[in-house]
DNA sequence: CAACTGACTCACT
DNA sequence: TAGTGAGCCAGTT
């Protein structure tokens, strides 16, 4: 079975997020066109470890935090790597004021 | 079709 | 500061 255009939209969504850059999970699912979806977003993320095709490292939720540890596999990986894009990440936490892509709906 | 779950968010205690 | 509850949406059982 092929995923749905949900996750499909909310896919190409984290793909358009720049190096260097990071949107938040209401962020993806505003300019998915699926505005509240937060949840939904995470969770298609979650289902759908499209690694390499999907920055999904670039994620994170409302207060800038990253996602939890069972994700990627650690969420210090997802610092490691968001650093590596430019993007500094203090005690996990990134910040968005300086950092949050904008360039889709705001 | 109804209920449960979740990488979410906001507000209150 | 930390923990809990309610609201939101989509997917799975």
């Amino acid at each position: 079975m092929q995923i749905s255009k949900f996750r499909q939209d909310v896919y190409n969504a984290v793909k358009l997020v720049p190096r260097g850059k990071v949107a938040t999970y209401a962020q993806i699912a505003l300019m998915s066109g699926h505005n509240g979806a937060a949840r939904a977003v995470g969770n298609a993320l979650h289902v759908n470890p499209y690694f390499g095709e999907v920055p999904c490292h670039r994620v994170v939720n409302a207060s800038g935090r990253l996602a939890p540890d069972f994700a990627f596999g650690g969420a210090d990986e997802q610092k490691q790597m968001l650093e590596r894009e430019n993007v500094p990440v203090e005690n996990g936490v990134v910040d968005l004021e300086k950092y949050q892509w904008r360039g889709g709906d705001n």
